[in-house]
RNA sequence: GGGCAGGUACCCAAGUGGCCAAAGGGGACUGGCUGUAAACCAGUUGGCUCUGCCUUCGGAGGUUCGAAUCCUUCCCUGCCCA
């Protein structure tokens, strides 16, 4: 095992509490806890709230790969019952509910795209419903009475909320309990989480010392931002990167960050030290590298680092070919025609866009290419022999291998 | 329980009888520009058998030639009062 200094260099990276005070205690805690010498139980827990996890999900699970890699013990909650409540820190509003069964499902994606980050063998998956369930009401009371309204609304998101005459949940308060006894059921040494989820993982101490546990120690990183540059990454903004997209897709969607959000990305999800991210922001001030330089080095990295060496290969080359050249990809979909219809049918069935509306709309916007050629007419026919290339906007393609109509009618 | 203010498209948010598929912003998409899918500029953004038709403004009814807008009722939220 690593020593202690080692282990402790590479596990406080990226750890911003957004107050200096707290982030010497735990250091200075983590330290200690590290030198016991025993593998640590680490967790962070996982809303199935939606399908996909993101790039934002693993900023966390890349730190929890850390400790597994530094030989500790790690385990993957997934909230199946806190996932039920809807999480009220990371929103100004509160989040709908849903049952157990839909939360189940979302955690299979949740389980299989986190491996692609986490080692799989020496993962302990859990479900929080495992045990948040079986409390009864009078445990949870017992639970709630160890905090006080006002330490819930001196919370930023929730002092805001209050502030603005929007809903507060009384049950949006049971969000924080929960994530707290999660703590104490695990018994754990350290939790991870974004710097929102601050008061939480503080509320777990809390509840580990009333257990007669020691209390853990909170690392929170700061929030990436989504693909707009400026807000959280998140699905219902539609600004995120999922953790499960093909290459082309995933390098394509960090090429088209905004510049001044490339920082962001190095510093919470590449694999460059501190060092080399510094010495590569000083060279674009400095104008020696191109910008764009970087943020294919910070592609490349990103797609090596959720997929491997030659996908990321791949990717830039399909990036080169497609984007800066403007030629089309080597592989694309293909899509067998039989019968007679109209490019919009086309568009539509080779699943290139959601409706028929939006094939009308790209072919006025003159979006839409047959081998290049610009489809200008919206009641054009899809030609019917051959094979082509259909393309919408400048990222979709397909190959269409059309055949005539088989058999008598 | 009472009074008042609200519930609008992916998100936020205007609109208070016809010119509303509904301003504006965000997001997304398209085009231009660019050795960036950046920045910037312009446009698009409910659906369809598309010069029109259908569905949408919390739910259900109603008034009206016509309703997101008025009425009734129900559900939900905030503020104040009890």
């Amino acid at each position: 095992m690593a020593s202690v200094d080692e282990q402790l260099s590479i596990l406080m990276r990226g750890v911003d509490f957004g107050d200096d005070q707290i982030y010497e205690t735990m250091k200075k805690e983590l330290r200690s806890r590290l030198s016991e010498g025993r593998p640590l139980r680490v967790y962070c827990g996982y809303d199935p709230t939606a399908t996909d996890l993101t790039l934002g999900h693993s900023v966390t699970m890349r730190k929890l790969r850390q400790f597994q890699d530094l030989g500790h013990h790690v385990v993957f909650l997934i909230g199946t019952f806190t996932g039920l409540i809807g999480d009220p820190s990371d929103k100004v509003s509160a989040r709908s509910q849903q049952t157990l069964e839909e939360a189940l499902v979302k955690s299979k994606t949740y389980t299989d795209q986190a491996f692609h980050i986490l080692d799989r063998e020496r993962t302990e998956i859990r479900y929080n419903h495992e045990w948040l369930a079986g409390l009864s009401f009078a445990d949870v009371i017992q639970l709630a009475s160890h905090f006080t309204v006002q330490q819930f609304l001196v919370r930023d998101n929730f002092s805001k909320r209050h502030a603005n005459g929007d809903p507060i949940w009384l049950h949006e308060f049971f969000y924080a309990l929960m994530q707290a006894y999660d703590a104490v059921a695990l018994q754990t040494d350290v939790q991870l989480g974004g710097t929102e989820q601050l008061f939480n993982l503080m509320a777990g101490r809390k509840l580990q010392q009333y257990f007669g546990q020691r209390p853990q120690i909170p690392l929170t990183f700061p929030i990436l931002v989504g693909t707009d540059g400026t807000m959280r990454m998140s699905k219902s903004q539609g600004n995120y990167i999922g953790l499960a997209e093909l290459p082309e897709d995933m390098y394509g969607k960090i090429m088209s960050l905004p510049d001044h959000a490339m920082r962001n990305y190095f510093d919470l999800l590449s694999s460059f030290d501190p060092d080399e991210i510094e010495d590569i922001e000083k060279q674009i001030a400095a104008g020696s590298l191109h910008p764009r330089d970087a943020k294919m080095m910070l592609a490349r990295d990103l797609v090596t680092v959720y997929h491997d060496a030659s996908a990321a290969e791949r990717a830039e080359a399909h990036f080169r070919r497609v984007f800066q050249e403007g030629h089309i990809p080597t592989d694309m979909p293909i899509f067998r025609l039989s019968e007679n219809m109209t490019i919009v049918d086309l568009l539509f069935d080779a699943g290139m866009v959601s409706s028929k509306s939006e094939a009308r709309r790209l072919i006025q916007q003159g979006g839409i290419r047959v081998d290049g050629e610009l489809v200008s007419e919206i009641s054009a026919p899809a030609p019917d022999a051959g094979e082509y290339v259909l393309q919408a906007g400048k990222r979709r393609f397909v190959r269409v291998v059309a055949s005539p109509p088989t058999g008598p009618h």
